[in-house]
DNA sequence: GCCGTTTTCGGCCCGACTGTTTTCAGTCG
C-alpha cells in the first residue's frame, strides 16, 4: 500500500505550487486530494490498475493522471519541472512554524539558505533580520520555533492530550469570569493523536479570562496573547490555544473550533449559498445574528442536522446533514460488556473477582476473562490446565453472582507457523476465544496476512485481538493486506477487535470504515490489565464512531442473552470441527 | 483543479495576531 507515499508527493506538489505563486484554489485541490488518498483504505495502486482513480473524492482527470504517471514511472513531470524552478529547501523551510511561502523564498533566494541549520546561522548572524519586512522579532521567533520543534515529538497521543486539556479546563474554571469552558479541536473530534490543544471559553469579560490563562501554573511560555485569543506552551511542552467568545457566540465558536477545517469550509459554502455568513460568532443574515448560542442552533439555521464531532471530517456527513440525517453510529451507552480482559493469573494486576466487581460497577451484563495462552512467556501465559482451573473458578462465581455474567475465555497466541497456541478441543470448551499476534512482527505482508486469515478461518476463534499490532508512537504494527483480512472476517463472521487501549486504537478509524463497508463484525474491547482500565472503553467507542460503526456491527452491544446465543452457535461449529 | 439544493462554468471561508509598517503583509488555524 503506497497511499501515504502518494499523498506525500501530492503535498509536495502543492507546496511547490504555492511557492511558485499559483492559484490558491488549484493548490487547495491538490492538498484535498492528498488527504483523500492518505485516508483511502484500499491501495490506490489497485484503483490505478483498474482505471478507477477518479472514484477518490477530490481526484479528477488531472490529479488522477498525475497519480497514474507516478505509479507507472516513479515520477511526475509537472513535479520535476517545479523542482527545477524552486529549491527543495524552500519546501522544508515553508513547513516550519512562522514561515510561509513568502519568507521561504526570501530566505532561499536572498540568503542562499539550503537547510534548517543554514537558516539558524543566518538568523544568528543578523542576515535574516535585515531582510525587508522581517526584522529582529520575527527572526528571533523563528529561531525559537526551530529549537522548540527539535525537542518535541510531532503529535500527542490522545490519552495524554486529554489529561493535559482536563487539567487546563479545571484550572480555568476557577476563574470567575469563565462561564462555559471545553476542549475543542481534534481532541473533541476524538482523533487518535492531536497536534495541539484547543480550549474554548465563553465569558462576558474576555480580558479577565486572558489574564488568568497566561498566568496558569502549568504554563511555561506565552507564544501569543491578544484580546480574545492566546497560545501558550505548558511545562509538559504541549501547545494550548485558548479562544474566548461571548455566550451568544459560544455554539458558533464551538462548531468553528471543533473543525475539521474541511467540514467547516463545506458549512460556510452552504451558508453563503443561503445568503448567510458563517463565522465563529454566529450565523449572520446581514448584520443580524440568527444563530450562535448553541451548536445545534447553528446547524439548524443552515438547514442541517447536528453531527457528532467524531464524524466531522468531510467524509460524507455534510451530505447526510443536508438530507436531515446523522450517521447511525454506536454510542457508549450501547455497550453491554467487555470481551477481552486479563487477571493477575497472566499479566494483569487484579483477581477475577476484582475484575468482575469493576464490571458490575460499570453496569455491564457480561465480562470475558481472557488470560494469555502459554506461548506468551513474557505475559506469564497459562497452560490449558491452568486456564481450565481459572474457568472452573469462573463457573462457580457465575452460580452465585447476580448481574454480570462472566465468560470463560482465552487470548490465544497465533504462532508464526499459523497454528494456535491451544488445542482445538480446549478452544471448543471456552465460551469465547480471542486470537492475537504477539510475536515475529517483522515477517512480510503476505506471511502476516496468511497468519491472520488462518486464525480468522479457525472455527474455534471468535475475535481477532488488536488486528494490526500497532502501538502509537512506538511501532507501526505488522504489515497486512487489510482488504484480504476484512474479506476473510466478512466471510466467516469472525469479529475484529477495536482495542480501546489509547496507545493501540487498533483497528483504527479508517480501517473500521472499510470493515463496516464489508459488514465485518467488530468487538470494542479494553484488553484491561487492571480493573480501572475497563473505563478505557470510551476511547474504543470514540474510534468506532470515527469509523462510522453502527451498533448492529458491534458485538458487545448485544444483550447478555444475545451474546450467549451468538457465542454458543460458534461453539457448536467449533465442536463439530473437533469431532 | 474540482464539482454541482445555485453552477457542465463560475465559483471556491473567514478572522486573529504579530511585526513592520504608517496601512497592511505574512502566517496560522
Amino acid at each position: 500500500m503506497r497511499n501515504a507515499e502518494i499523498a506525500s508527493v501530492l503535498n509536495e506538489l502543492a507546496d511547490l505550487m504555492e511557492l511558485h505563486g499559483e492559484d490558491r484554489y488549484r493548490i487547495a485541490r491538490y492538498r484535498n486530494a492528498a488527504a483523500s488518498v492518505e485516508h483511502y483504505t484500499e491501495p490506490v495502486e489497485d484503483l490505478a490498475r483498474e482505471g478507477r482513480l477518479q472514484e477518490i473524492r477530490g481526484v479528477g482527470e488531472s490529479i488522477g493522471g498525475k497519480i497514474a504517471q507516478y505509479l507507472e514511472t516513479g515520477r511526475i513531470s509537472a513535479l520535476d519541472a517545479l523542482r527545477r524552478k524552486i529549491s527543495p529547501a524552500a519546501v522544508t523551510l515553508m513547513n516550519l512554524p512562522g514561515i510561509g511561502p513568502k519568507r521561504a523564498l526570501l530566505f532561499t533566494e536572498r540568503l542562499n539558505v539550503k537547510t534548517i541549520a543554514d537558516l539558524e546561522r543566518a538568523i544568528e548572524s543578523g542576515e535574516v533580520a535585515a531582510l525587508p519586512r522581517v526584522g529582529e522579532k520575527t527572526a528571533a521567533h523563528i529561531l525559537e520555533e526551530i529549537r522548540r520543534l527539535r525537542g518535541r515529538s510531532a503529535r500527542l497521543p490522545r490519552g495524554v492530550a486529554r489529561s493535559v486539556a482536563e487539567e487546563v479546563v479545571r484550572e480555568l474554571k476557577r476563574c470567575k469570569a469563565v462561564r462555559q469552558c471545553t476542549p475543542a479541536g481534534s481532541l473533541r473530534r476524538m482523533k487518535e493523536s492531536v497536534g495541539d490543544i484547543d480550549i474554548l471559553v465563553s465569558s462576558a469579560e474576555p480580558g479577565a479570562v486572558m489574564d488568568a490563562f497566561v498566568r496558569l501554573p502549568s504554563i511555561r511560555e506565552v507564544l501569543a496573547a491578544g484580546e480574545t485569543r492566546a497560545s501558550v506552551v505548558t511545562h509538559a511542552d504541549v501547545q494550548v490555544d485558548l479562544r474566548v467568545v461571548s455566550p451568544a457566540s459560544y455554539g458558533a465558536a464551538l462548531q468553528y473550533f471543533t473543525g475539521s477545517k474541511a467540514h467547516n469550509v463545506k458549512l460556510r459554502t452552504i451558508a453563503s449559498g443561503m445568503g448567510y455568513k458563517l463565522n465563529e460568532y454566529g450565523v449572520w443574515e446581514g448584520d443580524r445574528r440568527i444563530a450562535g448560542r448553541t451548536e445545534e442552533g447553528v446547524y439548524r439555521a443552515l438547514g442541517l442536522t447536528w453531527q457528532p464531532p467524531e464524524v466531522r471530517e468531510d467524509t460524507g456527513e455534510v451530505e447526510l446533514a443536508i438530507k436531515g440525517r446523522t450517521p447511525s453510529i454506536v454510542a457508549l451507552d450501547d455497550i453491554h460488556g467487555d470481551l477481552h480482559a486479563h487477571t493477575r493469573l497472566s499479566d494483569g494486576a487484579d483477581t477475577v473477582e476484582e475484575m468482575v466487581h469493576a464490571a458490575t460497577r460499570a453496569g455491564y451484563a457480561y465480562l470475558a476473562i481472557t488470560d494469555h495462552s502459554q506461548a506468551l512467556g513474557v505475559a506469564r501465559g497459562l497452560t490449558e490446565d491452568e486456564l481450565r482451573a481459572e474457568h472452573a473458578l469462573i463457573r462457580r462465581l457465575n452460580e452465585t453472582a447476580k448481574g454480570v455474567r462472566v465468560l470463560c475465555g482465552v487470548e490465544v497466541d497465533i504462532r508464526v507457523n499459523r497454528k494456535l497456541d491451544c488445542s482445538d478441543a480446549f478452544l471448543s470448551e471456552c465460551d469465547v476465544v480471542v486470537a492475537s499476534i504477539h510475536s515475529a512482527f517483522q515477517r512480510g505482508r503476505a506471511e502476516q496476512t496468511a497468519r491472520l486469515v488462518a486464525a480468522i478461518e479457525h472455527p474455534g476463534v471468535d475475535i481477532i485481538g488488536h488486528p494490526t499490532g500497532r502501538m502509537l508512537g512506538k511501532r507501526l504494527g505488522y504489515e497486512i493486506d487489510l482488504g484480504a483480512v476484512l474479506d476473510a472476517a466478512a466471510r466467516t463472521g469472525t469479529a475484529l477487535e477495536v482495542s480501546a487501549q489509547p496507545e493501540r486504537l487498533d483497528l483504527n478509524d479508517d480501517a473500521i470504515r472499510a470493515a463496516v463497508a464489508r459488514g465485518v463484525m467488530l468487538a470494542i474491547n479494553t484488553d484491561a490489565h487492571h480493573r480501572d482500565q475497563l473505563a478505557l472503553m470510551r476511547f474504543g467507542v470514540a474510534t468506532a464512531r470515527r469509523g462510522w460503526a453502527p451498533r448492529q456491527l458491534v458485538l458487545n452491544t448485544k444483550s447478555r442473552d444475545q451474546i450467549v446465543r451468538w457465542l454458543r452457535e460458534r461453539r457448536a461449529r467449533a465442536r463439530v470441527s473437533v469431532a
